[in-house]
DNA sequence: CCGCTAATTGGACACGTGCGCAATATGAGC
DNA sequence: GCTCATATTGCGCACGTGTCCAATTAGCGG
C-alpha cells in the first residue's frame, strides 16, 4: 500500500490498532486485524513496533492520553477548582458511547498479563489522581475547600468515579449516568465539605445533549 | 481415569477450570488447561459443556456466588450491623493473593461482549448491592447508622470499593491493600453518619494471618 | 535518470485454540 | 458373569496466534 513516512506509519498502525479494539476490545485485537485495517501487511506492523504489546499499550495511551491532557487544559482555564470538579465529574465516565471507557475496562483487566499495558495504565491513573489532588489542594488554598487528606480524597474520588462508570459500561442499565453523576457530587461534595448541592452536575436538560 | 457421575463430573470440570483462573487469568483458561488440571482428556470437557465460554460462565458464577453466600452468612450471624460492614470491607476487596477479583475484572471487560457473563456479572453485583442495601437498613432500623439514601448509598460503598480493589490488583503498589481499607471505612463512616474510626478494618496485626 | 535507503510484502514457523468423533473402557443393573 | 449405556479417550481438523525474515518495491537526494 502506499508508502507513508516513519512518524505517520506508526500513528496509523495506532489508529487502526483502536479501531478494531473499539469494535472487539483490547484483549482481542490482533497484527492481523490491524493489518487488514490498514490494508497492509502484518509484518509492517512489526517493522515498527517489537510487540503487539506495545502496539495495544501505545493504542490505549493515545485516547486514555488525550483526555487527560484536555482535563489539564480545562484545568488551567477554569480558575475555580469548584468549576474544574464540576466539570471533571460530569467528563469523567462513560460519554460519547461509553467506548473510552470500555478501553480502561480492557486495560485494568489486561494488566495482569501485558506489563507494557500494565505500565501505561498504572502511568495514566497515577496522574488522574495527581490531577485531582492539585486540584483539591488549590480549593482547600483559596478556602473553597475544606479536606484534611487531599491525597487520599482524590483516590476515594477517582476510586469511586471508576466503579461507577464501571457499572454504567458493564452492566448498562444497573446504574444509569444520572444516579452516576449525582452519586459521585454527593460523595465529593461530602468529602470537600462543600454544601449539598453545591456541585450541581445533572445532565443538562434533553435539549442540549450533542 | 476414575470415572464419575454426570453431576460430579460436571462439578469437577468447574473446580478444575477455577483452579486454572486462578493462576492464568478467565480470559486464558483453556480446554486443555482445564482437562490437564483434572488428569483427563480434553474431549470429556466438551461431554459436559457444549461450549468453553459456559465453562468460564459457569466458573465466574460459581466463586462469585461463594463469595456472596459467604458473606450472606456472615451478614445471618453477626446480628451487629456495624459488625457485619466492618467483616464485608475486610472481606471484599483482593484477598488470597487478588486471584478472585481479577476474575470480577475479567468479567467486567468481556460483559460488553459475552452476553452470557454479562448476566452474570450484573446479577451477582445487583446481588451485592442488595445485601449491603439491607446492612445499611439494618443498621439504620436499629439506630446504628443513619442514612437519608440507603439505596445510593450501597452503591457509592460497593463502587469505591471496586475502584480501590481494581487499583490494587491491576496497577500493584500504586495503591496498597492498608490504603485501600482505610479509605473505605472512612468513606463508609461518613456516608453512614458514624464516628471517625468506629469501623477499624484495620489488618490484623502479624500474627493472625491465615 | 539512477542508486540506495527504508517502507512494505507475503509467507514460513512453531505453537495454541475450540471442537468433533470414532474407538475404548468401565461399572451398575440384571 | 454378561450386557449395555455411557463416561472417557486420543487424535485430527481447521484455523488463529505472535514473531521473524528474505525478497521486493517505492521514492527521495544526488
Amino acid at each position: 500500500m502506499a508508502r507513508m513516512s516513519a512518524d505517520g506509519r506508526r500513528e496509523a498502525i495506532v489508529d487502526a490498532a483502536l479501531a478494531v479494539a473499539r469494535r472487539k476490545g483490547l484483549a482481542s485485537t490482533t497484527v492481523r486485524d490491524v493489518a487488514r485495517e490498514m490494508g497492509t501487511s502484518s509484518g509492517l506492523v512489526h517493522h515498527y513496533f517489537e510487540t503487539m504489546d506495545d502496539v495495544l499499550a501505545a493504542a490505549f495511551e493515545r485516547v486514555a492520553g488525550e483526555d487527560l491532557e484536555q482535563t489539564e487544559v480545562l484545568l488551567a482555564e477554569a480558575g475555580d477548582p469548584r468549576a474544574v470538579l464540576t466539570e471533571f465529574l460530569r467528563s469523567y465516565g462513560p460519554v460519547d458511547g461509553n467506548w473510552a471507557f470500555q478501553l480502561w475496562l480492557d486495560a485494568w483487566a489486561e494488566a495482569a498479563r501485558r506489563p507494557v499495558l500494565r505500565a501505561a495504565s498504572r502511568r495514566l491513573n497515577l496522574a488522574w489522581a495527581a490531577l485531582l489532588e492539585r486540584t483539591i489542594r488549590a480549593g482547600v488554598a483559596d478556602g473553597t475547600f475544606r479536606c484534611p487528606d487531599p491525597a487520599g480524597a482524590a483516590w476515594r474520588i477517582l476510586s469511586l468515579v471508576d466503579g461507577l462508570a464501571l457499572q454504567v459500561v458493564a452492566h448498562g442499565t444497573i446504574v444509569d449516568r444520572a444516579d452516576m453523576l449525582a452519586w459521585a457530587a454527593t460523595a465529593t461534595e461530602r468529602e470537600l465539605e462543600l454544601p449539598t448541592g453545591s456541585l450541581s452536575v445533572s445532565e443538562p436538560a434533553a435539549a442540549s445533549r450533542a
